[in-house]
DNA sequence: CGTTACGTTTACGTGCGCGTCAACTTTGCT
DNA sequence: AGCAAAGTTGACGCGCACGTAAACGTAACG
């Protein structure tokens, strides 16, 4: 293992952002890296949790949504009542991901509908060059 | 037919959406309602174009990378050169959405996991309290 | 010991996507 | 003619997600 914690440059490097970056979703806290005196000290955790967030931002989830939704992936075991609930709210996420990649569905069906149109038009105007020759 | 046309008003209520983000999109020619005198009136095309701009922005695109994938949708059938190109961005276009697909697909199974485990947690907590009672 | 590399905080700047007045015109009713 | 409703064009403001520059710490290297 390379100490399983990354500097902030390696962290920088592996998920392709700027320290900028990395400081700004620790100052939301969305990232919680130790310190060994001054410096950042990135754990899994803190890897896992990126990774989710850049996963996140792709899909169109603001920081603070995002920040609501990390803790969905980690059932930070506490109390029967926070776990229930957290639960609850995973549920909710999901039935959202699902109606989102319904969407999905629809969009790229009605994109290749689109295609199909213009693979016609494009056939066309090849005949009419064919005839002309 | 309702004329076909709709003012401002009614197109805010058919999308949800301000008279402000209206203009602000006719400003970044996403949409072209044609004018009766100074009012705008949104055609048929305006509606289908703004209901992919608002499908475009749920799945985190900008409304710069929207403007330019509305063509795609249109196909404006004028020159080959100009159709073709437009296909092949189309194809693209395409093989983005459905990667995106995977991943969101990726994104749901690792969440489902985290539910069974969260589940199993809870399982676990209830199952003391029965043994405590 | 100086300097080079890497990291830090603080703070102001920036682009996007609108919100929010203000001031005006146009339209329809009475 | 008068007045309210609906729409218009600026223009400035704002929150988000960082970019960027300044000033500083500190550890390593020749």
């Amino acid at each position: 293992m390379t100490t399983d914690l990354l500097n902030i440059r390696d962290m920088c490097d592996a998920f392709d952002v700027t320290p900028r970056t990395l400081r700004f979703y620790e100052a939301k806290e969305l990232l919680f890296p130790i310190r060994e005196g001054q410096k950042r000290l990135f754990t899994k955790r803190d890897r896992a949790r990126l990774k989710l967030i850049l996963r996140g931002k792709r899909f169109g989830f603001s920081l603070e949504e995002i920040r609501q939704l990390l803790d969905l992936y980690h059932m930070n075991d506490g109390q029967e009542a926070q776990l229930s609930k957290t639960y609850v709210l995973a549920e909710q996420h999901l039935a959202a991901m699902e109606a989102k990649k319904a969407e999905l569905e629809e969009a790229i069906n009605e994109l290749k509908e689109q295609m199909v149109w213009g693979a016609d038009k494009l056939a066309q105007l090849a005949k009419e060059k064919t005839v002309a020759a």
